[in-house]
DNA sequence: TTTATTTGGTTTATAACATAAACTAGTTTA
DNA sequence: TAAACTAGTTTATGTTATAAACCAAATAAA
């Protein structure tokens, strides 16, 4: 009937975050920040769930003196947004 | 960018059980529990919430000597499932 | 007949979760 | 040198989903 909906993705901020990494190569924090409008603390844990799930990939460098995260979705995360997605439509297909 | 889902719709079972509403003109408590395969406690509590919330109806009688809950959907609940839809759009659309 | 068992739920307890507030660390600007 | 900004992390809190425990009546079994 319905097909189990991933929680790691069946929540709006992560979903939004896996959304906009889907489109690009990566993205850093701040992008991720003004895409969504989430807060800070917020995006930090849920980039860290999503990193310890395997479905990102985060890496921690510099633009010239000031720190910045980097995030980009792995082949896991591409696969887990794909089936959620498909998913989604045994509730939301007429 | 996003646009807000709705957090009375963006829950599992809420879900299913409206999805299930939409296509029929009415569904007892045991239909629902039946197709959801949810736990009755679950699915007594989640009809409260949309019952509350004006999403659904709900009417108390008996099928025979056995009490029988009968839910619909409302015209409201239709509307907030239909913009539910179109905001997951904004999430899953290529 | 009285004791299980089943049907059809509700109430309550709990663990997980999303979120924001508070905080840290370093940088730039006035 | 002090204030303000960037880039986050950690922690605290209220909310939520969920299932366990419970209740009441009907039916089946012994």
């Amino acid at each position: 009937m319905f097909k189990e909906l991933d929680p790691l993705l069946h929540s709006e901020l992560r979903l939004s975050i896996i959304s906009l990494l889907i489109s690009v190569e990566s993205a850093d924090f701040s992008y991720i920040k003004e895409k969504t409008g989430a807060s800070s603390g917020n995006i930090s844990v849920q980039i860290e769930k999503l990193r310890v799930a395997g479905y990102i990939k985060v890496e921690k460098g510099y633009r010239g003196k000031i720190p910045q995260t980097m995030c980009s979705i792995s082949q896991e995360g591409i696969v887990a947004f794909e089936k959620y997605v498909d998913a989604l439509k045994s509730y939301i297909m007429p």
